[in-house]
RNA sequence: GGCCCGGUGGUCAAGCGGCUAAGACACCGCCCUUUCACGGCGGUAACACGAGUUCGAUUCUCGUCCGGGUCACCA
């Protein structure tokens, strides 16, 4: 074991004065929505207090190891701007930030628990199923009686042991949470939980601990699975003697009313949103106020508004469930309040699935497109007819509200071909001027000549646009080709 | 089962002893509109239940019920 100068210097690189929170993924290749939201809250917290947001990499997981993982989290915090200020990929004064390159420490450190009397050496064999023994109870740990001197020439002798917990069988531990208050149990329903595992690696527990302790946590921000966990937590940084971090427990994010957002319920990570056409600021919107609520009416606030306005005491204690229509009504929020150029940016890729003739102007059709779509990916759907015109039904024509039927369609088309024919000028202005001055001679509504026009251009009842606008992307001569189709179908 | 936590409309969510119980999404209706959408206006819809405290409980206490978490040498 080192030596209490080793310690000291440890405790010597702490930074201190200042708010430092972490987020602390295990790699699994998978960010849900419950991860997102949690390293927002986490990150909310840092800049808000204008402190330290820091990335710990929890990969001790023996089995779950996942390729690119980290990777995934590097990108998913980098697209989402959740910067942090220390972690594997940039240092910092309390490195390493991966446990995996921690491994040295906790064994020290367990042991110098030992050394003050929270924690000893079991040498049990591993009881396989204590579970379905019908008592719940832990009974007593015949190792926990034993001497020092006996532990440490057992241990010495090669004897396998793991090192636990030593929680007292009387009184109880109460804890401050900053989202549930504070909470009293029984030390007596605590169990002398493994610290150090058999193959000296530490439990997920104890690393949790020192981890945090040795960087400086402020705000440990974690699910509220973990509440349970708490008070054994708070019994090792009293018995280190450490300052105990403000506890921050968040309610999980459902799918359902009875299950979390899982990556085996086929639930969307945030890749999967991206993929799915969401916005990743309309994303982090919706996730901060899934279980958190701002003061006032005001729903829509970008990340820069979070970090001002962040504040645990909006934040709920029941779990909330995850509604992709909210989600969708947040997207098209945002949508709406892009620049049309940067819309016509985003929105090509889609456009350009379905709209494969250059012919036809991509920024046009993003202009017609932007106050209507909801999500990215509905865009293709919209514009399937502007390569090829769908064999269509000339029920289509008839329109009650505009009061059209085939024959009245047919004599609008027919008389609307050589207005067209005859404009020199193919712009909205024109376009509109010429079918305007139709309902003029026909002496009718608007919608008795706007109606077939459009349906004959598009072949279909449902459009991003009216008539001029469809008329104007597709060019005159397409128009009217389509026209003179339509008069034949209508004939 | 023990322990811990939670329970306001379908969903998110205000409320913190006295309100006709906000607001948003979704839904429905009307208006606007060349369609759909957007926008505008309006509507349906909730305090899990039972006691107690109180002049008065959604709000406080207890119980019941329901739900979640936890009880690993997993994280």
């Amino acid at each position: 074991m080192k030596d209490s100068k080793w310690f000291a210097e440890m405790e010597a690189r702490i930074p201190k004065g200042k708010v430092r929170t972490r987020f602390a993924p295990s790699p699994t290749g998978y960010m849900h929505v419950g991860n997102l939201r949690t390293a927002l809250y986490t990150y909310l917290i840092a800049r808000h207090a204008d402190g330290t947001f820091i990335l710990r990499i929890e990969d001790t997981d023996q089995g779950r190891l996942v390729e690119g993982a980290v990777d995934v989290i590097y990108k998913t915090l980098a697209e989402c701007r959740i910067d942090h200020d220390e972690g594997p990929d940039v240092g910092g004064p309390v490195a390493p930030y991966i446990q995996t390159e921690r491994r040295p420490l906790y064994k020290e450190y367990a042991e110098l628990l030992m050394d003050r009397g929270h924690a000893y050496r079991c040498f049990c064999e591993k009881t396989e199923s204590e579970e379905d023994s019908g008592e719940f109870g832990r009974a007593d740990d015949p190792c926990r009686g034993m001497s020092r001197e006996e532990s440490d020439a057992k241990a010495s002798s090669g004897a396998p042991y793991v090192i636990r917990q030593r929680i007292p069988h009387e009184g109880t531990t109460t804890f401050h949470d900053e989202i549930f208050g504070d909470i009293t149990v029984e030390n007596s329903s605590l169990d002398d939980q493994v610290l150090i595992k058999r193959d000296g690696l530490p439990t997920y527990n104890f690393a949790n601990v020192v981890d945090d302790h040795l960087m400086g946590i402020t705000h440990v921000v974690r699910g509220s699975e973990y509440l349970s966990s708490a008070p054994k937590y708070n019994l090792l940084y009293e018995g280190f003697g450490w300052d105990i971090p403000k506890y921050v427990h968040c309610s999980p994010v459902m799918r359902d009313a009875h299950n979390k957002m899982s990556k085996r319920h086929g639930d969307p990570s945030y890749e999967d949103l991206i993929a799915q056409g969401f916005l990743t600021d309309a994303v982090l919107n919706y996730v901060a106020l899934l279980g958190w609520n701002p003061k006032g009416e005001r729903e829509i606030f970008s990340l820069d508004e979070l970090k001002e306005i962040f504040d645990l005491s909006g934040v709920s204690k029941s779990p909330a469930i995850f509604d992709i229509e909210k989600l969708r009504y947040f997207n098209s929020e945002y949508i709406r309040a892009m620049s049309p150029e940067r819309f016509a940016e985003v929105a090509e890729p889609y456009i350009r699935q379905a709209v494969k003739n250059p012919a036809y102007d991509a920024a046009a059709i993003a202009a017609l497109l932007q106050q209507r779509t909801e999500v990215l990916t509905d865009i293709p759907e919209k514009l399937d007819f502007f390569d090829a015109l769908p064999d269509y039904d000339t029920e289509l024509f008839v329109h009650k509200k505009s009061k059209t039927d085939r024959e009245s369609s047919l004599e609008v088309l027919k008389a609307m071909k050589p207005l067209f024919e005859a404009l020199d000028v193919w712009d909205d202005e024109h376009i509109l001027a010429a079918m305007t001055s139709l309902v003029e001679k026909m002496e009718t509504k608007n919608a008795k000549v706007m109606w077939p026009v459009r349906i004959a251009a598009a072949g279909k009842a449902v459009t991003p646009g009216g008539a001029v606008e469809i008329c104007r992307i597709l060019g005159k001569a397409e128009t009217l080709r389509r026209l003179d189709i339509a008069i034949e179908k209508l004939s």
